[in-house]
RNA sequence: UGCCCGAUGGUGUAACGGUAGCACAACAGACUCUGGAUCUGUUUGUCAUGGUUCAAAUCCAUGUCGGGCAGCCA
C-alpha cells in the first residue's frame, strides 16, 4: 500500500474567445486602459448557483487572461431583501471556485475602507482602489455597494443642481400610470419643474428622514416620451425607512439598482462592466448617468451576455428560495439545488465547474445548455482524480462452497487507473461475500454478461466465480447464491488469463462496514420546469433515494476533501453530515451506463 | 402592436467576405479484470426571400420566428 493523493487534476482547456474577450483584446491592444478591471456584483439575496459561476468565471478569466483583477461587490441597494447569511455564503462560493485559479485576481479591499476623496484632472473626485490577491495579511472584506452611499448621495446632488434631477411627489401608483406603457408615451410628472432649490431641500430632507416611505423619489430628468421606458425619468431614490444589512440605521433613503451600479463602477474603477441580457435596455440609462455627471476618470462600459439556462432545472434566486421555504430540499445547499454550495455538497470539484463554465461559451443568444454537458464535465473531472473503491449498492449474499471457512485473504487493487501515482490498497477477501443484486439473474435477457445460474463471472480483482445453486425464501426470493470459485484465477494464478466478459463488484461480509449512501436525481421530470404553470408540478419524487451500503473497508478512512469511485456505479463524495464510524456519502453522478441504453432499446 | 437584442446539426458554440469546424449527444466498431475510461469511424446544420460581390453563415433590405423592456427589485 502506498501513500497516495488525489492531485491529479484535469488539464486546462485552452483560455476560450469569445465576443467580450474579443473587445477586452481590442481595448488591451489599443492600450485603452492602464489595466483591465472587471467586477462580480451579486446582490445578497440568496446563495449563488451555477449560472453566478458562469459570470464568475467570465469576469475572473477575463481578469485572469488579461492581467487585471476582478473585484467581488456586494450589490446591496435593496436592504428589504438583503441577509449577512448570504454575504457569508457568497464570498464563500466565489472563494471556493476561483482558489488556485484566479485567486490572485480577487480584488477585495480592507475592511472598512470607503472611496477616498481624489483629485482627477484637476477636479474633485472619489476612488476606492482594490486589494488584489487577498495578500498582505491585512483584514479584507468584499466591496459593498452600500459602502458608497455618501459618494451616491453627492452625485445625486450635482444632478439635481445640474438641474437633470428632480425630487418627485407622484406615488407610487401615479408614477407606475404617468409612466405609459412600452408603445405608448409616457406623460411628464407634475413636479418635473420644481425648481432646483426646492428639490435640493426635499432631498436634504428624505435623507433626514422626514417623510414617510413611498412619499416622494428623486427622479432623473430625461424624457417621458422616450421609447426606451428606463429612459422616462426613472426612479433614482426612494424612501425606505428599513435598517440595512451593512450600513444598519443610518440610511432612510436608498439608491435603484440603476443609480448606484454604474457608480459604483466607476468608484472601483472598472473599466468593463459585464452582466446578463436584461439589462440591455438599462444601458442608456447607465451611460446617462455617468455622462450627465461629467466624471473626471474613464468612464466604465457596460456589456451584456446571454444568462444560463440549464435544462431540468430552475435557476431563479426567487424560486430556488421557494424550494427550500416550502422545504422540498433540506437548504440551499442540498445537493439536488443548482447552487455552487448544493454541488460542491454533492461532490462537484470547481475545476469541473470551470471547465463546464468554459465548455458552454459567452454569446448573446438565450438557449438550453443541455444537462448532459455538465455532467460530461463533472465525470471528466472525477474520472481523472477519483480513488476506485468497491461498494454494494442492493447486497445479494454470495456463498463460496469451495473456499475454506476460516481463510482470509488481501487483495491488491489499484486506486485509480487513470493514474498511476494513486497507489493501491489492499481488499479482503473470504467465503461469504456481497455482490450488487443487479448483477445476477436467474433469467437474463440477450447481451446481459453479468452472473447467471451455470454462468461465469470475473469478481473484480479476485476469482473467477460460477453460480452453482440459486437460494430463495419461501416467498421465491432469491436470498442467496452458492458458487464455486476457479481458485488459480486470481491475478499470477495459472487460470488468471481466462477470457471472461462480465466483471463485477463485490465485499467480504465478514469485513464490510455499513454507510448510508444518497443517491440523487433531477430534481425535476421535464426539461424546462418553468415554461409554463408551476414548476413545482415537476418536481421529481424520486429525485433522492438512500440505501445503506456494505463498502470495503478503506472506505472507513474515506475524507471529505477526496473522491471516491464506486466501482462499476457512480461518484461518491464524503457529506459533511458524516459522523465518525457513521459515513454518508452523496452520490455526485453515475458512471455512464451503456447497458442501461441497451436495456431500454429492449 | 413602440423600442432593444438574437437566429449555424438533436443541444451548445466557432468561422470576423474565400474549404462550415469543435464539444456534448446519438449511432457503429476496437480494446478492456469497471457494460467505466480510452481509441476509430458515421449521421445530422447556416430561419426565409431578394440584393451587393468573382465569392455571403458573414454585408444590405424585407419578412418569419424567438427573447427582453411598462418595480419606489436587481
Amino acid at each position: 500500500m502506498t501513500t497516495p493523493s488525489q492531485h491529479t487534476p484535469t488539464p486546462a482547456p485552452p483560455a476560450p474567445s469569445d465576443f467580450i474577450r474579443d473587445i477586452v483584446a481590442a481595448h488591451v491592444a489599443e492600450g485603452r486602459y492602464p489595466r483591465i478591471h472587471t467586477r462580480f456584483p451579486p446582490e445578497p439575496n440568496g446563495y449563488l448557483h451555477i449560472g453566478h459561476a458562469k459570470s464568475i468565471c467570465l469576469n475572473f478569466g477575463i481578469a485572469r487572461e488579461f492581467g487585471g483583477v476582478c473585484n467581488l461587490r456586494m450589490d446591496d441597494t435593496n436592504p428589504a431583501k438583503e441577509d449577512v447569511e448570504y454575504v457569508d455564503s457568497i464570498m464563500a462560493d466565489v472563494n471556493w471556485l476561483i482558489d488556485g485559479w484566479a485567486g490572485d485576481r480577487l480584488g477585495m479591499k480592507p475592511l472598512g475602507a470607503t472611496p477616498q476623496a481624489i483629485e482627477s484632472n484637476g477636479r474633485k473626485d472619489y476612488f476606492l482602489p482594490p486589494v488584489v490577491g487577498q495578500g498582505g495579511g491585512a483584514k479584507l472584506e468584499p466591496f459593498y455597494a452600500s459602502d458608497y452611499f455618501d459618494e451616491i448621495y453627492e452625485y445625486a446632488v450635482a444632478l439635481i443642481e445640474k438641474g437633470r434631477a428632480y425630487v418627485c411627489d407622484l406615488s407610487p401608483q401615479d408614477t407606475d400610470s404617468y409612466r405609459g406603457a412600452p408603445d405608448r408615451p409616457g406623460k411628464e410628472s407634475p413636479w418635473r419643474e420644481r425648481g432646483i432649490a426646492e428639490s435640493l431641500d426635499l432631498f436634504r430632507r428624505m435623507k433626514a428622514g422626514e417623510f414617510p416611505d413611498g412619499a416622494r423619489t428623486l427622479r432623473a430628468k430625461i424624457d417621458m416620451t422616450a421609447p426606451n421606458v428606463w429612459m422616462r425619468d426613472p426612479v433614482l431614490y426612494r424612501i425606505r425607512h428599513t435598517e440595512h444589512h451593512h450600513t444598519g440605521a443610518k440610511w432612510t433613503i436608498y439608491p435603484m439598482y440603476d443609480f448606484a451600479h454604474c457608480l459604483s463602477d466607476y468608484l472601483e474603477g472598472i473599466t468593463h462592466s459585464i452582466c446578463t441580457l436584461e439589462f440591455e435596455v438599462h444601458r442608456p440609462l447607465y451611460d446617462w448617468i455617468l455622462e450627465s455627471l461629467a466624471l473626471p476618470r474613464p468612464l466604465p462600459h457596460q456589456y451584456e451576455f446571454a444568462r444560463l439556462s440549464l435544462a431540468f432545472t430552475v435557476m431563479s434566486k426567487r424560486k430556488l428560495l421557494q424550494l427550500v421555504n416550502d422545504k422540498v430540499v433540506t437548504g440551499w445547499d442540498d445537493p439536488r439545488m443548482p447552487t455552487i454550495s448544493g454541488l460542491r455538497r454533492r461532490g462537484v470539484t470547481p475545476e469541473a465547474l470551470r471547465h463546464f463554465a468554459y465548455n458552454i461559451g459567452i454569446t448573446k443568444y438565450n438557449g438550453i445548455t443541455d444537462l448532459a454537458v455538465l455532467e460530461h464535465a463533472i465525470r471528466e473531472d472525477l474520472n481523472r482524480r477519483a480513488w476506485r473503491r468497491l461498494a454494494v449498492l442492493r447486497p445479494l449474499k454470495v456463498v463460496l462452497t469451495n473456499y475454506p471457512e476460516d481463510k482470509t485473504e488481501e487483495l491488491d487493487a489499484v486506486n485509480n487507473p487513470e493514474d498511476p501515482a494513486a497507489g493501491s490498497r489492499r481488499i479482503p477477501f473470504g467465503r461469504a461475500l456481497y455482490i450488487d443484486a443487479d448483477d445476477f439473474m436467474e433469467t437474463p435477457p440477450p447481451k446481459y454478461f453479468r452472473l447467471r445460474p451455470g454462468g461465469e463471472v470475473r469478481l473484480k480483482y479476485a476469482y473467477i466465480i460460477k453460480c452453482d445453486e440459486v437460494v430463495k425464501d419461501a416467498a421465491g426470493k432469491i436470498i442467496e447464491l452458492r458458487c464455486t470459485a476457479d481458485l488459480d484465477s486470481k491475478a499470477g494464478g495459472a487460470t488468471a488469463g481466462r477470457k471472461i466478459k462480465g466483471a463485477i463488484h463485490w465485499v467480504s461480509a465478514a469485513h464490510a462496514i455499513d454507510a448510508e449512501v444518497r443517491l440523487y436525481d433531477r430534481l425535476f421530470t421535464v426539461a424546462e420546469p418553468d415554461a409554463a404553470g408551476d414548476f413545482k408540478e415537476h418536481l421529481n419524487p424520486d429525485s433522492l433515494e438512500v440505501l445503506t451500503a456494505k463498502c470495503e473497508p478503506a472506505l472507513r478512512e474515506a475524507k471529505p476533501e477526496l473522491r471516491y469511485q464506486f466501482e462499476r456505479l457512480a461518484y461518491f463524495a464524503l457529506d459533511p453530515a458524516s459522523a465518525p464510524g457513521k459515513p454518508v456519502f452523496n452520490r455526485t453522478i453515475t458512471l455512464r451506463d451503456t447497458w442501461a441504453r441497451e436495456k431500454q432499446k429492449g
